[in-house]
DNA sequence: ATGAAAGCGCTAACAG
DNA sequence: CTGTTAGCGCTTTCAT
């Protein structure tokens, strides 16, 4: 920077000027300065920057799972969200490892970011408990508590709102392909508010909540939503509807029902959650809960800028509107469906 | 530091050699500054160290379309592989204006980067001007040109390949979802490669490339896949198999030629690339080019590193194997499809 | 509107 | 094995 202020006859701090026009340039100086930085092929140096004003310009957004279309959905949009800001995004993920979702807000890395957003699996507490040694944080995903900011959708109404769209299909024995009662269920945030809704409104209209009927799905991907529809159907059960707490589950799930000779949505209707781009382009698109993928990436930045801006602020939550998209999937009656009847 | 350093009795420099590991440290001594860094909640600022080393552990990936389902898997992989050696991941987009591809390897940002991860759709020559003046930079896809580190996976060969199993499987009339000679066909990295084993596989085998068969694919995602299928049929003309240039853009097509009317693989076979997971998925599984995604983005970061550590290295290429995995989607052979014969 | 000086937090070089 | 000194490149006082 001061070969750029003596190339064109000024002091660094007007280079500096120029740079981040904090301050008014005259124009014959600001092009001298503009002419000089070109010749010089002058690149100001961020991490110095970020050094003196103990911001760096980058902001982390960490996910379970890069690889699931929700996570690329929402990665594309905050990048976007990002970038209007003039802020850079750092990825990371948490699922690989258990411990990673803790250290990465514990850990030293954390302090070349000046924020974060996060998409908790389990983790709500240990995030909180450190909330006063940590960048300001986001929480994206249904979080029972209220110490940080957070976006979400109100995913309880949404499972139950589901819940009665199946029944009102025709459906009367519902798998929940994603979270179980027994088992850690209840306690894991989007997971747990799913499955809360999906209880919700089997007992608003007066169904039993099967235990045979509701399976954990480890990871949230295609794969693992198939495993799971494997599982209730290796139980030999009879279902005539899935409620899979995501878009990718559902795919695995519809994948499976077809090769054990289950006919969508003649025998089995099947619903998913959050609207990604493949959803509508299944063999049979997929009824699904939508809502506006960057509308939530835009709040959790307002929400993380503006707690940037002052750390004092309350914590706010702030809820994005969803709707229940009936597709092909649901097209009932369901004439139901069980592993045993099936050659495989 | 210097109040970790106060505390623990020691100097900064300890302090610094403790966390580093740079020198050797008596044990009291370093539980001591253990200690004391615990107490005070102490962590190092990424900056300054940045700032002093002129490195900041941070290392740059750029794609086309984060949401594209080949973006994800990369990214995925990429963060694995730097992770494992000490890395962090910025992400980029670059399709969503054109100017950013540029902008990206030009711009001051990118000197908070150690190096940079970038899948160019056109721009290489840009790239390869401004190299001196950039960080270390490892192109990934087809790239034509020798100047840069890049890894890549032999497309034109694995797209002749394709075509030929299409004719083995009785194809004749093979679309190409993804790009025409007319247009900017050939010009684009890796769209360019796979159209030249397209066209390569045709002559072979002595059958005619017919332009109207070729079709652009502006958006390498589903959509993107289905509205080029609709282009396609909207001609009226007829085909037999559908060569896509990723498995996004199969899908699309796929979901298309369905709704079109036509049976898969009974009317017309298809064929995709790269393998991601929902192509094993989909309604008729999707024969497609697999790689193995992690061998990629491990070598990407070996060339990278090496490249971080000594400038002056030859520009190297590391080819990554593919294969062909025949399934149902090419179960041939097809009795052929046109948009006229089908009352949408 | 521009200049001079000081310092952000860290580590390389050297000395002891 | 540990301490001292200096400076990475930038921006923020405070002067002019």
């Amino acid at each position: 920077m001061r070969d750029v202020a003596e190339r064109a006859g000024v002091s660094p701090k007007t280079v500096s000027n120029v740079l981040t026009g904090s301050a008014q340039v005259r124009e014959p100086t600001r092009l001298r300065v503009e002419q000089a930085m070109r010749e010089l092929d002058f690149v100001p140096n961020l991490s110095a920057r970020g050094l003196r004003n103990g911001r760096s310009g980058v902001i982390g957004l960490a996910q379970p799972d890069l690889r699931a279309a929700f996570s690329a959905s929402m990665t594309h949009a905050v990048v976007e969200a990002a970038h209007a800001r003039g802020l850079v995004v750092q990825v990371e993920e948490t699922a690989a490892e258990p411990a990673r979702e803790h250290d990465l807000v514990t850990r030293a890395r954390t302090h070349l970011i000046d924020g974060m957003i996060l998409n908790p699996v389990r983790l709500q507490d240990s995030v909180v408990e450190h909330l006063d040694h940590l960048p300001p944080i986001v929480l994206i995903g249904e979080v029972e508590q209220h110490r940080t900011d957070r976006v979400f959708i109100n995913s309880r109404s949404a499972a139950r709102e589901a819940v009665q769209h199946l029944i009102a299909r025709g459906a009367r024995r519902i798998v929940a392909l994603g979270g179980a009662e027994h088992g850690a269920g209840l306690d894991k945030a989007t997971q747990g508010q799913r499955l809360r809704g999906y209880l919700a409104g089997l007992a608003e209209a007066q169904l039993p909540a099967r235990p045979e009927l509701q399976v954990e799905v480890p990871e949230w991907t295609i794969a693992g939503g198939a495993a799971g529809m494997r599982e209730v159907l290796e139980r030999g059960v009879e279902f005539d509807a899935v409620l899979a707490f995501t878009d990718s589950i559902a795919l695995g799930a519809m994948h499976e029902l077809r090769s054990w000779g289950g006919r969508l949505p003649e025998d089995v209707l099947v619903c998913g959650f959050d609207d990604v781009e493949h959803a509508s382009f299944a063999g049979t698109p997929l009824t699904t809960i939508a809502f506006d993928h960057q509308a939530y990436a835009n709040a959790a930045l307002d929400l993380l800028t503006s707690r940037m801006r002052d750390r004092g602020l309350p914590p706010r939550a702030q809820e994005i509107p969803y709707e229940l998209l009936a597709r092909a999937s649901t097209q009932g009656p369901p004439a139901g469906f069980s592993g045993k009847n099936s050659p495989i």
